[in-house]
DNA sequence: TCTGCTTACACGTTTGAACCGC
DNA sequence: AGCGGTTCAAACGTGTAAGCAG
């Protein structure tokens, strides 16, 4: 199908060619894998390498005007934001449950990209959950090795992209810093957001032209390496296919695993009992007691072997819910499609060729689509409306608060699981007591926080996949396509968002008052939500708050907090500076990575700065918060491993005064960032944070800026229209140390030098590719 | 002693090879 | 020989619990 000889500079590691002989299985026309690594120049590649994949319309038709992604499954996602998402990290990578499952549309159907997916420290602390919440106790771990999981199809056009269901669910997480599997590397107990990227590339070596970043609120999670909340693991345990065996009607349930641990004491007890009628044994070591006890134990237990019946209480079935699921003919993603990183021959040849559109769905793509439908088993229609009413899992009510008895149904775990000692945020209220965060949100932070983006929000259309499903997580003003579109400042990853990251509620609000009555999407939304059993016509506050993705059960630290009404806008970038614990956040956002092993003019991988403007020719991932403080940067970063040239950096050094102060709410409790999110995240929505104007303090955002935003993309070449992308090219990108972890080369020169392919365990699934961003070496 | 992490374990799911029949 | 369906086992994903370390 493709061949790496069409990218004769790219060294691909044994997994590489796992993966490239896997992927060509239905297409014999491979060719070497592994050309002599040379250091290549984008420009040193065939014309035909270098040739813009076939369009049938003109570039600049591109509609990148309205790229809009969708999180298909939102509402399983809702369900466990709803209580605080954890997400298990291990040694050897876990892979994300839920998963993140979305929709695009708005592409150029012609046009290619790349989807990356990162995940960014939310703030810079560390959690533990007490009281039955999750309470900031410190500063954040030292920073790790920022890594980026590239779609395993990209480089895809955009009726590749739009076509199907896009999912990540092969990315993995792990809390191994020294990971050499390509994993995203995240601490335990810390707060992180994912985020996903897309960026229009004429192919691997020429990324430019646009990119749009998307963060939904409700994906964010806690890392954690067992399970603390019981309603997580009560969500997971019923959401998760791979986990059926934990469910009430598994073998391995609580009750089965009871029972057979009483067998085993029983068997254990039952010679002894034989030695008990020894009459040379006393009958010290067996009391008749016990063994009278382990009778009526095991009798019991009996019973509650037998196959449990189906709680009539709950309609929920998740086994049922699966199976139906994987067989829903949703779009299903074609993970058999070249991956840049990873599939550098397929993207060569995709390039050549054109065939982006995979039409040949290859083997690795039928594993997806398996993959999608088991991993993440149409969590829409799990949440149908008939389920919802009837699930224990509920789609937490967004006018509700994130606090365990949200959930409506019986859950036995609810009654055993440790109830918060400070009850958790009811979110809701909050919103509701927030009269003036409407009219404060029209003053946008943005104004007031030069490292904040303005942010704007087209509504999304439902996802097709919930269309037949009502959300009833979602408030009325929330829309329930979780689509819009912001532009926060450009940040690396793992730079941290604001602890109150999804919360940007003046600007969502804003936003959302803004263009509630012009944008017709959002018209279009926002009715038929309303109708949808969601008290309509009540349009206050707290109506519209959904419940939000306020870390439900983040207790606060303080214990009386400002309420959020009293609080100033929520600043988006906000970090919760003033109460941090750590003077010396580890989670510093770094924007600019030096690597120090290659040229100068190389060595930073830098993002653009909103507060500058400053476009810096590499790959421009949007901050979503704040600009760490260099301090901060210093200490997690040893000069040695990371060095940030001043004059190279394109973010001037974190300012408190200019993003802290300004912004800063000094009474807001480090913890309490969901507050702030509760009242913006009336909706779920997600963020494009790279699709509008960096930075326009003065210019609120109407839906007609919401764009394709050229500015987030370096620009290489200073005579290419930045609006307008080359009908032919893209400038080639200078050499920027991403590094994608599977197989390190250095003898590479080219922008993705450090391009590696996962190992997939002996096994051919190109399960992505990975980016390490930082600096850190990991072999 | 407490907290958090690692690891072994059991179970369910996925996947592909092996087998069989047509 | 080729094709399609079924069976089976290995690999993998998952949560749990015990043990360990700080």
């Amino acid at each position: 199908m493709l061949s790496v000889e069409m990218y004769p500079g790219l060294t691909l590691g044994p997994q590489r060619i796992g993966d490239c002989f896997y992927r060509d299985r239905e297409a014999p026309a491979h060719m070497s894998l592994f050309p002599p690594a040379c250091d290549m120049v984008p420009k040193a590649l065939p014309p035909r390498l270098l040739a813009p994949p076939p369009v049938s319309e003109p570039a600049t038709k591109t509609p990148k005007d309205d790229v809009r992604m969708e999180l298909e499954n939102s509402s399983l996602w809702k369900q466990f934001s709803s209580v605080g998402t954890e997400m298990i990290i291990t040694k050897k990578g876990r892979r994300m449950f839920p998963g993140l499952r979305m929709k695009l549309s708005g592409l150029n159907p012609s046009l290619r990209y790349i989807l990356l997916l990162d995940i960014v420290p939310l703030d810079n602390s560390r959690y533990r959950f007490q009281g039955g919440g999750w309470q900031a106790i410190g500063g954040a771990e030292a920073r790790l090795p920022d890594r980026v999981f590239i779609h395993p199809d990209s480089p895809a056009t955009g009726a590749h992209w739009q076509g199907r269901t896009i999912s990540f669910h092969y990315c993995k997480l792990t809390n191994n810093t020294l990971d050499s599997q390509g994993h995203i590397i995240l601490h335990s107990l810390h707060r992180y957001q994912p985020r996903v990227h897309v960026i229009e590339a004429r192919d691997v070596l020429r990324w430019g032209g646009g990119q749009h970043s998307f963060v939904f609120p409700e994906t964010q999670f806690l890392t954690v390496t067992a399970y603390q909340n019981n309603k997580i693991t009560e969500l997971k345990i019923r959401a998760n296919p791979f986990a059926k065996g934990f469910r009430e009607d598994g073998m391995n349930s609580k009750k089965q695993r009871d029972a057979r641990q009483k067998r085993k004491i029983s068997d254990l007890t039952e010679p002894l009992d034989i030695v008990n009628c020894d009459p040379c044994d006393s009958d010290e070591l067996l009391p008749l007691p016990t063994s009278s006890t382990t009778a009526a134990d095991l009798q019991a237990l009996a019973l509650a072997s037998l196959p449990q019946l189906t709680d009539p209480s709950c309609g929920y079935r998740p086994q049922e819910a699966s199976y139906q699921d994987t067989l829903v003919p949703e779009q299903p993603l074609d993970l058999g499609q070249a991956f840049m990183a990873s599939h550098m021959s397929d993207i060569g040849i995709s390039m050549a060729n054109g065939m982006q559109d995979a039409p040949g769905r290859d083997v690795t793509n039928s594993i997806n689509e398996r993959s999608d439908a088991m991993g993440e088993p149409a969590y829409t229609s799990n949440f149908t409306p008939a389920q919802a009413n009837s699930s224990s899992f509920p789609s937490a009510p967004l006018s509700h608060s994130s606090s365990f008895s949200s959930l409506p149904i019986p859950d036995p775990l609810a009654t055993s699981a440790p109830q918060p000692s400070i009850p958790p945020f009811d979110y809701p209220s909050i919103l509701s007591s927030s009269p003036t965060l409407h009219s404060s949100s029209s003053s946008s932070p943005v104004s007031t926080t030069p490292s904040l983006q303005q942010t704007t929000f087209t509504f999304p259309t439902p996802p097709p996949s919930n269309s037949s499903s009502p959300q009833p997580l979602l408030s009325s003003s929330s829309p329930s396509a979780n689509t819009y579109h912001t532009i926060p400042e450009t940040i690396g990853p793992h730079t941290p968002t604001d602890a109150s990251f999804p919360a940007p509620s003046s600007v969502c609000q804003s936003g959302l008052q803004h263009q509630i009555s012009t944008h017709p999407v959002l018209t279009q939304t926002s009715q038929p939500l309303q109708g949808e059993g969601i008290p309509s016509g009540n349009n206050s506050p707290s109506d519209q708050s959904p419940a939000a993705f306020i870390y439900p059960n983040i207790l606060p630290t303080n214990p009386d907090p400002v309420p959020i009404a009293a609080q100033p806008l929520f600043n988006y970038n906000q970090p919760p500076a003033p109460t941090l614990p750590c003077p010396l956040p580890s989670h510093g956002g770094a924007t600019s990575f030096a690597f120090p092993s290659v040229p100068h003019h190389m060595q930073n991988l830098s993002f653009s700065n909103v507060s500058t403007g400053q476009a810096h020719p590499g790959l421009h991932l949007q901050n979503l918060s704040y600009q760490a403080p260099a301090p901060s940067l210093a200490a997690a970063f040893p000069p040695s491993s990371f060095s940030y040239p001043p004059s190279s950096l394109p973010h001037p050094p974190f300012q408190p005064s200019s993003s802290f102060q300004q912004s800063s709410q000094p009474s807001y409790p480090q913890n309490f960032p969901n507050a702030h999110a509760s009242a913006c995240a009336s909706s779920y929505p997600s963020v494009d944070i790279g699709s509008m104007p960096q930075f326009n303090p003065s210019a609120p955002y109407r839906p007609e800026m919401v764009l394709h935003h050229p500015s987030l993309l370096p620009q290489l070449d200073p005579s290419l229209p930045s609006s307008t992308p080359p009908p032919a090219l893209y400038p080639p990108f200078p050499s920027y140390p991403m590094r994608l972890y599977q197989d390190p080369h250095s003898s590479l020169s080219i922008p993705l030098r450090h391009l590696y392919r996962q190992h997939q365990h002996g096994h051919a699934h190109p399960q992505g590719s990975y980016l390490d961003m930082g600096a850190r070496p990991v072999f």
